[in-house]
DNA sequence: GTCTATAAAGTGATAGAC
DNA sequence: GTCTATCACTTTATAGAC
């Protein structure tokens, strides 16, 4: 952030929602003042008002930021993912083993964008949003979330030949899904149990990417191992 | 909370617990004020500081409530574990049978914990504390949380071979932690992908035991299924 | 142990100059 | 588009009566 001169217009908008992220997902949406919002930005607290209507609206604002963000890099993986569903739908043999490289990569997909030091903030505004949801959580739901878990699930189904629909699918790509989200969740405690005291580099995303995969061979492979 | 007249003493240090659950769970530590944690609790403001000191002594000793509570229900099950683990060491046949049944009496536990409507205070505090952990978390970490997990990848190690201390059995005992968590904190979203709307209930709970035990078999048991 | 009252600081929003 | 200044209100903490 390296501004002697003042921003302009959409330059102190995106400075806003940057610092919206960070100062959000740290506090909350109550404990984030407007005054710590804009001193984060280099901006002037009037300027929040000016720009978003209120902080209300610049929290609003963050979250369709985050989730467009999100979904570009989501949503590609996921068409890829469509398309080899459809063609998977359409061939005879080698299901299972095809189902499984298309969920290791939606999972391996989510777990490194979790990972990075750049979407901790994110993650943070996201679970808090989770738990306490309001208007802004269905910007995310609609905007994102819902298609990768749909795409997940139509995944579990054609591995174990369910109906996509069938509760049982639904669960199960929920139980994949936490698989995931422990990593990023689960943070702290994470960082005692395993020691990771430096965040999650290349070399612990491997290590979980092999967990996961084994999970999944074990869950939808044929019998066989490795 | 019906009392025309004034609590006394430790009535009133209940209440503003209680009342902490609720309301440090639902805003945040920042976010929740004094004046509504004694509304919340049907006490003078000013009992806050008489009794914790300050709001944060009060939240300090909502942790220390939480952990206590939920330390009563689990290290229970924990102990017995611990035995039936020194048993299956000292034993030949049927390891990975008795290891996935105390898996699953571990995590169904877990489910069942906070899956309860009293817990969902719980469940939020200990959540929102993950992303930004303050010294309340560990209180609940050397209270609680550290033993479940270390029963927990104990009984991978021994399911899978593996040293209990490897860093390949803790990541598979976090990812079955995974798949519990993410019933609580991707509540949210449970809510509009499953359609459970009213929470869990003994229905629901059962619907993901059982796909919690098919992902156990799957991950270690000897092959064959069911 | 509980109350009222209040001090001192922080809050979101906005009017008006530039 | 950005700034300063300020209003009206809420915040935590505490002094002092009972």
């Amino acid at each position: 952030m390296s501004k002697a001169r003042p921003l302009r217009g959409e330059g102190t908008r995106d400075a806003l929602i940057q610092a919206g992220i960070e100062i959000f997902g740290r506090d909350g949406f109550h404990a984030a003042s407007s005054r710590s919002l804009a001193a984060a930005a280099g901006v002037n607290q009037a300027l929040i008002g000016y720009h978003f209507g209120s902080k209300h609206g610049l929290y609003l604002a963050v979250f369709e930021h985050v989730t467009a963000q999100l979904a570009d890099q989501l949503v590609p993986v996921a068409t890829r993912v469509g398309v080899e569903i459809a063609a998977i739908e359409h061939s005879s043999g080698k299901r299972e083993a095809r189902c499984i490289d298309a969920m290791e990569t939606l999972m391996f997909t989510m777990l490194q964008l979790l990972s990075q030091p750049q979407t901790a903030g994110w993650a943070k505004l996201i679970v808090r949003e989770q738990q306490e949801p309001t208007e802004a959580f269905d910007i995310l739901y609609d905007g994102m979330m819902g298609r990768m878990l749909g795409v997940l699930t139509r995944l579990v189904a054609l591995a174990g030949a369910l109906d996509e629909r069938s509760q049982e699918a639904r669960l199960c790509a929920l139980t994949l899904v936490g698989q995931v989200l422990v990593f990023r969740v689960a943070n702290a405690a994470l960082q005692r149990h395993l020691g990771w005291h430096e965040g999650i580099g290349s070399a612990e995303l491997n290590a979980i990417r092999t967990q996961l995969r084994i999970n999944l061979e074990s869950r939808f492979g044929r019998r066989g191992k490795s």
